[in-house]
DNA sequence: CGTAACTTTGAAGCGGCTCAACGGATGTGG
DNA sequence: CCACATCCGTTGAGCCGCTTCAAAGTTACG
């Protein structure tokens, strides 16, 4: 089901131990795993528990687009990996579930809707947002998924799991313009931070403002 | 239900007649006929008979993106109307019908499953395609469903019931810039046209890879 | 005809990309 | 402990693809 793609790329072994273990209903996966298409693993979902996913698809010549990137309590179906339609990555240590489709058929579809309803703001985010308004976006969102502690209020940080490039890939930019926005919004005070992988949000209000790209009111 | 937006925008008649008529199985729908959020009718999905819809969301400044074209069979989510998530139009004279969520689950399930799929290679497309590429994907995938003649085969030309300015906000561009791609396509002759509402794909194979950035073989 | 809506085409400008260099953090081996 | 390599992030300079702005062409319709 899993298949390590440490340090760089990614052929298929998939006689690999891994691929013919039986699925647990739980289980941790180590960051860098690639999932497995799901005709070797009959799974129709898998719930985050903890940690974080990313959904990707890639062009022949390197290109790379990320889909979604999946925190506690997402949901990655599996389908989705077959064909060369996309595919899913650990970006550190993740605690995930199987969900059997009889079981959970409430949630699994409640989950491809909101599944949908991102895909549909993503597309808002790639067509026609700018390049800041694009990092407020994911900063924000990102906080949505990575900042809730065990009690559920909102912290002002979380960890930020996506490295530069994965940001671009996200956003649909380079890891310098990335870069670049972010260490603005540090500047400004937006955010801060010390190490590259955690981000304080400092002015959710503003961020929120330039994410959608004018004042609520006008 | 529906709402007339000739010529321009769009004021919201809760109250018009159109709203509270009964939803029968099947009916026929104008040109630019705007669908009212679900509260309003209590249909969960509805399917294109013949015609095209397409299903948009804008930004408060006016930015839009259009994030699916629906021609013949596929399936329009009313859910997603709500909330300000997307509003949905009609380009053309549209004959659609109601689909029970509890008769059609299983057809309802697939279309939301290819709204998905759809979504993720949009992505692909506004994050990380070029613009003639962006044209190219978009008029194959077109003719993919406007180009089918009563028979089922391939016809080489199609109705194009998109300007060239919701072309551009379907594909993250400018409406210059797609109409400079596609008379480039028809300078270089891998399509022509005479009316600007109906395209001949001349050279498809070119098409394709021009679509999807290179060669298959590399 | 005359107007309105849409499309095409050209010219200029700019936002984000490319290319390049540097810096900091981490790991490894002598 | 330090020298060195590697990986990731930051920053700058120049460039290019697409946008913006402008004007003319085309089609539909009264």
């Amino acid at each position: 089901m899993l298949e390590q793609v440490n340090p760089t790329v990614i052929p298929v072994p998939f006689g690999a131990a891994e691929t013919r273990a039986p699925f647990r209903q739980e289980r941790w996966i180590a960051p860098q795993m690639k999932f497995l298409p799901p005709s070797q693993w009959r799974v129709a979902a898998i719930r985050v528990i903890r940690g974080c996913l990313i959904v990707a698809h890639e062009l022949p010549d390197g290109r790379r687009q990320i889909l979604d990137v999946l925190g506690q309590g997402r949901i990655l179906f599996c389908p989705m990996l077959a064909l060369g339609t996309a595919t899913a990555y650990s970006l550190t240590y993740t605690h995930i579930e199987k969900l059997e489709p009889q079981t959970n058929h409430e949630i699994i579809e409640e989950a491809r809707q909101l599944a949908l309803k991102r895909a549909y703001a993503h597309a808002l985010l790639l067509g026609r947002k700018k390049s800041t308004e694009k990092v407020a976006t994911a900063l924000l969102d990102l906080a949505d998924q990575f900042a809730r502690n065990s009690g559920g209020q909102m912290r002002p940080s979380f960890p930020l799991y996506l490295m530069r490039s994965e940001l671009a890939d996200w956003l649909g930019l380079t890891l310098e313009t990335v870069s670049r926005c972010i260490n603005e919004f540090k500047r400004n005070g937006l955010i801060s931070f010390e190490r590259t992988d955690r981000i304080t949000i400092r002015e959710r209000e503003a961020l929120r403002i330039l994410a959608d790209g004018c004042m609520p009111s006008g």
